[in-house]
DNA sequence: AATGAATGAGTGTTCATTCAT
DNA sequence: TATGAATGAACACTCATTCAT
């Protein structure tokens, strides 16, 4: 149970975070968009990379937990990707650049900090991936997909809710064109 | 024609952005790669910032010149396609999370680099888009391919050659599964 | 209302400024001097240069301070120009080399800073060159003094206090030989 | 006999070293300026304050040179005096703010240079006001001059030649005064 | 003699972190 | 708890000096 300055000092931080980078987000300015004092900071984060770590598990969990409740649904799972692809853009916002796909950004590598990312982060996105490669196994076991290598189509689903995402940064005309993607992941680009 | 001192300024600093990420770089640790005096960096390069703009730039000219002559060639669209494809992952390798597709991460923002960056890397990256759409567009003239989105498709399409990079990074037993990628991205993941 | 921490600070540069001068004065220095850590200095100083200007701003205001009472007192003007005489030896004991009667040395030039400079320190050392020049026609007015130049006067009658101050540092054996030189400036060295 | 080389180098630290001061100089501004190439300087000279150095020597030099023959001519001491005060100030202006009186500024104080300084600097400054003081002191002798302290005497008038050529620089409008600013020296500033 | 590329010690400044209040 | 003044390690960048050519 987190208390109501720890979650203020996230959402500051979020937000600066998102906006400047890691490294050119000095805890000045987090204390600051938060309304606290520099020091109070360090009253609920052992240090900058944790407050980014407790940034992304947050973000990760709530993924899994949307994931999860997704999963367990009784629809076609068409339907069920569908969602995943429009409410997943939403969760990107949070992410954008920062997102470790892969791995995480170098940030800091304090042998400290990379152990608990190694422990809670990484897990984390693994199970993010299982869980939609157990979506698409689904679907291949129904016949509603093609016998596809289910981790790769995560991989690739994952990708395309991406571009939903940058698509609206990077072309803003494209914005809200997810039924275009979804279409092109569904039935491919050449003509049948 | 650039020296040969700077051709290896910019490989030490390719190996060790791509390692340790822009600002956990020092120019110790470029200049001791590059078997240098942490002086001669600056002889040619004006700053840190500047050597990572010319780094995006030496592999971004690198990829307008692969796109545009396979762009060039007297084949199907599908074919040229495939070799972006695969070639394009080589070019990852060289990017990994430096890769600025929507906008350059938050690196320093002085003026002076930040207007090298509108001037010589944004026009860059929209001509690669560019000449991926200009491809998809032909294949769409040449009933290669249905009549998407060309924009959008680019856009997809760069994130498949991107897939494909990852997951040989996230899923080592997936390498080489380009293939299956293409597929995905030809015919989609719905039975017909 | 300045910090007590300010004037420490200004107290440690005055010593070590005039020791070293600026350029070989560094934030070190003046920091160890009072006592402090260097990364204090900068919570009171934009920089190091800020440092020198606000000294020199602090001596010419208690200069001003010191001309403008004296100016105003009730006494003979060559009374006046005798107290300006005696006292200013001491104040000038602040600036030795420092001081910017014409302009000031080049220091930095930091934009930034020639603007501080222009908009603070030049319109005081104006402001004291025009002090002097008023009592010096006052006494003219007075028939104490003859028609000179009240300007040229006002500038003499500096050089003539920095002489003071520099004898006694050049030539110990001429020490408070101010009587001396207020006789040469007042009666010349020709015999009447 | 110095070379033609040594000599160029000479004139264009002069230029900078007037315009710049001794630290914002650097080796670079001076070899450009000089028309050469900046390892060159250093076949002629130590190091930076070498230079410095002897632009003073030389100064000085012309200096002591120009009162020695006017202390030899055949004429009033108050005709030597006004000889010297119309060409000092063409001297000064080889000197402004680098003027060392006192002490040089503290410039490096390598030991080797403060060395060299106190060898070839400071006696030549002491002769300078050395020769001033005794042709002082012939005046007095003379009954051309009042019987003051000639040292003092001469510590003024070299100050009084200072004034001219400050006055020409931060009051315009007073330039070519020195008529007015001899006889405040000759007559004194008090009506007799 | 002349060059200018290379060097690396030196320094102003920043900013994550601590701690006395 | 909360504060924010103080700290000092860290680092980009400069520039006097050297030296191979």
């Amino acid at each position: 149970m987190k208390s109501e300055k720890e979650a203020r000092i996230l959402k500051a931080a979020e937000k600066v975070f998102l906006k400047k980078g890691f490294f050119p987000t000095h805890i000045d300015d987090i204390a600051e968009e938060a309304g606290i004092a520099k020091g109070t900071v360090y009253l609920y984060f052992r240090d900058k990379a944790s407050i980014y770590v407790a940034l992304l598990d947050k973000h990760l969990s709530r993924a899994i937990g949307l994931l999860e409740a997704i999963k367990k649904e009784k629809t076609d799972v068409i339907k069920k990707m569908e969602r995943i692809f429009d409410e997943g853009s939403e969760l990107f916002s949070h992410f954008k650049g920062m997102f470790p796909l892969v791995s995480v950004e170098n940030i800091n590598l304090t042998a400290e900090i990379m152990k608990e990312i190694r422990v809670k982060i990484k897990p984390k996105i693994k199970r993010i991936i299982n869980s939609l490669a157990e979506i698409i196994r689904e679907g291949i076991k129904n016949k509603e997909l093609k016998k596809i290598d289910a981790r790769l189509g995560a991989l690739i689903f994952f990708s395309m809710v991406r571009v939903g995402f940058l698509a609206s940064a990077y072309a803003p005309e494209l914005k809200k064109q997810s039924e275009k993607i979804k279409n092109i992941f569904f039935y491919g680009i050449k003509p049948n």
